[in-house]
Order: structure tokens, then C-alpha cells, then sequence
DNA sequence: CTGTATCCCCGTGGATACTG
DNA sequence: CAGTATCCACGGGGATACAG
């Protein structure tokens, strides 16, 4: 076993971007996140949300966001299990700026059928 | 050789979400976009913005986005040579997405300051 | 000054099969 | 239902040296 050693460190700590940013790292992250912004969703319906994202995506995700403190995940004790997931009060915090890049994307959409 | 006939395809087109993230693809990518954000700049004007960011990532970035229409380079005739970088009305368009970003990561920097 | 050329590491994610 | 386990491909990015 080898441990890690190397340095992660994509960009320097104490920048407003990259505190943000590392937050939404993976590129599913921003849409996984947009699907909790009206309330708690279980991992099916997250999984239904989005079509194009595979179970494991989903789910390292998923662990990754609730170590980071974006998410919790509940389980109850039901069988067969049942799973939810709920945005944290730093999660809400990221809406914004999901919702502004959902919105310029929106625009560029348009722009582009209305050639 | 080889032909890449592999799919790039990360996203499903017609997503408002990834029609924008496609544009910011890159880690680097939006502090690039937010030091042109006042104006055009030059390449050594953006290295000093960014010391992090290392020449050869500098430059593919710029080429990315050039290519996908989001800035423009201009080489001007002078000896040592001088190149400027400007937003498109593309780029301008992405600017208050990479803005609530910045935001959002101000206020949690000023959270983790203040406890 | 404005890049290129290598080389290599690692994280993200896709595909597929399997499980409690 | 809610995941795990493998295996593999790709692209971003760091380090370093070199170039017009």
C-alpha cells in the first residue's frame, strides 16, 4: 500500500472561484444539484432526473457532495431500502450560481434555434 | 495513426446547463474569462493575473476558446511580438455565470474567516 | 514576449456485470 | 431499490526544456 502524497491542489486556497468551484467539481455536479433545489429526492428519482448520468456517477457524486457537506444522505430502515438525499444549507448556497449558468444557458439555446 | 471515431459526448446537446459548462470547460477557464472580464489583455497580462496557472494550460485555453468563438487573438506586427486577447459578445454572455460564482465563493470564504 | 514539445499523473466518467 | 466491482479511455493539467 502506497499512500498518496501528491498534492491535489488545483488552485490556491483563499480564491472566491475555486472555493466555489471545488464545490461543483464533475461535470454532472451542477445537475445532480439542481434536482435536489425543490426538496429531498430519493436515488431513483434522482437517477430518473437525469437519464444520461450512470449509477456509479451518481453515486460517487453523491458520497463526494455529502463529504463535502452539501448534502445529507437519510436511509430508512424500509425493505426494500429506501434512500433520500437533501441539499444542506451550504448545498442552497450554491443555487445561484447553478441557477445564472442554467440561465445564460437557456439564452445561448435560444439564440442558437432562432438563427 | 488512428482515427478517433470515440464519442466526446458528455453531455446531451440541447441542455441548457452543459451548452453553458461546455463553454467553461477547464478549471482555469473562468478566472481566464474573469481577467478579461474589464477589457482586452495581453498574454503576459493574464499570466500575471493568474501565476497559477502554467504557460502550456495558458495557451490551450486561449486556443480552446478562440475556437469555440468565446474571445478573439490578435497578433500585432510589432518585434518582440505582442498579442491581445477580448471577449466575444459570446464571452460577455457568460459573465454573469462565472460573476455568481465568484459570488457565492466571496460570501463562503467570508463565513470560513469569521468563525 | 509568446508561445511549443514532451512526458507523465490523476480524476472523471462510460460500460458492464453483480449484490444485499 | 440502491448501490458495488472492474476495467478502461480520455482529457486536463503540472513540470521542464526549448523556440521564433
Amino acid at each position: 500500500m502506497v499512500l498518496k502524497v501528491r498534492k491535489t491542489v488545483k488552485a490556491p486556497p483563499g480564491c472566491p472561484m475555486s472555493k466555489c468551484m471545488d464545490l461543483l467539481r464533475g461535470c454532472w455536479t451542477p445537475e445532480v444539484l439542481w434536482s435536489l433545489s425543490e426538496g429531498p429526492r430519493r436515488f431513483s428519482e434522482l437517477r430518473r432526473d437525469n437519464p444520461f448520468i450512470s449509477a456509479k456517477v451518481m453515486t460517487t457524486r453523491l458520497r463526494d457532495l455529502e463529504q463535502l457537506g452539501v448534502l445529507t444522505r437519510h436511509v430508512m430502515p424500509t425493505s426494500p431500502p429506501t434512500v433520500e438525499y437533501e441539499l444542506t444549507d451550504l448545498g442552497r448556497e450554491l443555487l445561484p450560481a447553478i441557477r445564472s449558468i442554467v440561465e445564460v444557458g437557456t439564452r445561448l439555446l435560444l439564440r442558437d434555434s432562432n438563427l
